[in-house]
DNA sequence: TTGGCGCATGAATCATGACTCACATGTTGC
DNA sequence: GCAACATGTGAGTCATGATTCATGCGCCAA
């Protein structure tokens, strides 16, 4: 064989895979899902629309792509939070609370990787992303109702009603009264949703403070 | 002039009319907004493609005319139930739970007419919608704090994070582990709606009944 | 340096699905 | 029955945007 990948060429190569999925990314942060177009996102990689495709099968994998590594990204964020916490209770409060920081602090990202319509392909990959959520509320909330810190209840239906409020309220469609990066809205859902799962004093009790942006910075970070 | 359309012809193209939105209907039950295709939806009505244009000036202005259809009869169908409650707090309760048990019994449909993504035009309609049912539930919650039977709290939130809890727990892509149709997440999503609202006990007062199927058929009825 | 292969290019091709329009068929009033 | 107009038809046109591919360039190893 006379040709092999060098060490620089793996590296350009990763980079420039990297450069797309930012490309699609800041395209869906800009104008939704509708704006990650083959196009425009590689003239953004500053690449040629076909490169694209040396990359990624499909324009459908790059949006799982993106979708994958925001999702991995924030759901990190969200189960560091959590285990930081002293308890099970706070922790789930932390966990609501980061994500629903976080995903105010970048609107239309959030809502363009969770909540927005696309192709039945891509929209499989946003399942997973959404099921991983309620899936760590879900074990949260079981944890604190083995504890007796909350009332028995379907664990599994509450965390989705929960990631529904909190979506709907702070991200989707009906938020759009309030601006990109408010954090007030946040703190008054936590309360709805905390009350929800059976905890009617969770201010009284410190699992809600008033917060200026503990977690919702962060704006560029590559997952 | 020679022509003028008879009573006769006005009602048949009324009917016409009327039978390319239940074709519209059928075809999003069935397949979602995206089976809502100008040709399909002209084959199942018994009229050639081009003849939807004769009623539609274009394809989203049938989508908006499915829309609002779909969702005058709802909300009318909420306000009716709500109204016939014997107190705020009821009014609110049977506001919710009509909406919530007729929105599984008819999950898809529901779930295009209010939940799916479509074109920007399109969407704007839905979103009258979605406001519509937000407001409607945010009168009751305003309605039942005045009276006293609510803590004081943001409405808006409220009834934002309420409808979002709705919607994904029972028809939105979580919801997809039950049937169409299953009423008994209606109750456990009930008692989680309240409460984040702050109604802790809220199957004690009886604003909470185990239902069979009150409102939950009527499948086939127009708008 | 050079043969050989991977990589990048972007104009051309394809697929999808809304929309048009020249023509056919009905309807109305006389 | 007929002129005049409305309504229905559906094959063809168009727009959009993903995907391909013939071509050229650059990197690799000997």
């Amino acid at each position: 064989m006379v040709y092999r990948r060098t060490e620089k060429t793996v590296r350009r190569l990763d980079q420039r895979h990297g450069a797309i999925i930012a490309a699609a990314r800041a395209s869906a942060a800009e104008g939704g899902m509708a704006a990650v177009q083959v196009a425009p996102v590689a003239a953004r990689a500053g690449i040629a629309a076909g490169t694209v495709y040396r990359y990624f099968p499909s324009k459908t994998d790059l949006v799982a792509a993106l979708v994958a590594a925001v999702s991995e990204h924030e759901i990190g964020t969200l189960q560091r939070a959590a285990e930081a916490a002293p308890g099970p209770l706070s922790a789930l409060a932390a966990a609501i609370a980061t994500f629903a920081s976080r995903a105010m602090a970048q609107r239309r990202l959030a809502w363009a990787v969770i909540g927005e319509p696309v192709d039945a392909q891509a929209d499989a990959v946003r399942l997973v992303y959404r099921q991983a959520l309620a899936a760590e509320f879900q074990t949260r909330i079981e944890r604190a109702i083995r504890g007796g810190h909350l009332p028995a209840q379907n664990a599994h239906l509450s965390a989705a009603a929960a990631v529904g409020a909190l979506l709907e309220s702070l991200i989707g469609p009906l938020a759009s009264a309030t601006a990109e990066g408010e954090l007030e809205p946040v703190e008054a859902l936590m309360l709805y949703v905390l009350r929800g799962l059976g905890i009617p004093d969770a201010r009284a009790r410190g699992l809600v403070v008033s917060r200026t942006r503990e977690n919702g910075g962060e704006t560029a970070a590559q997952a």
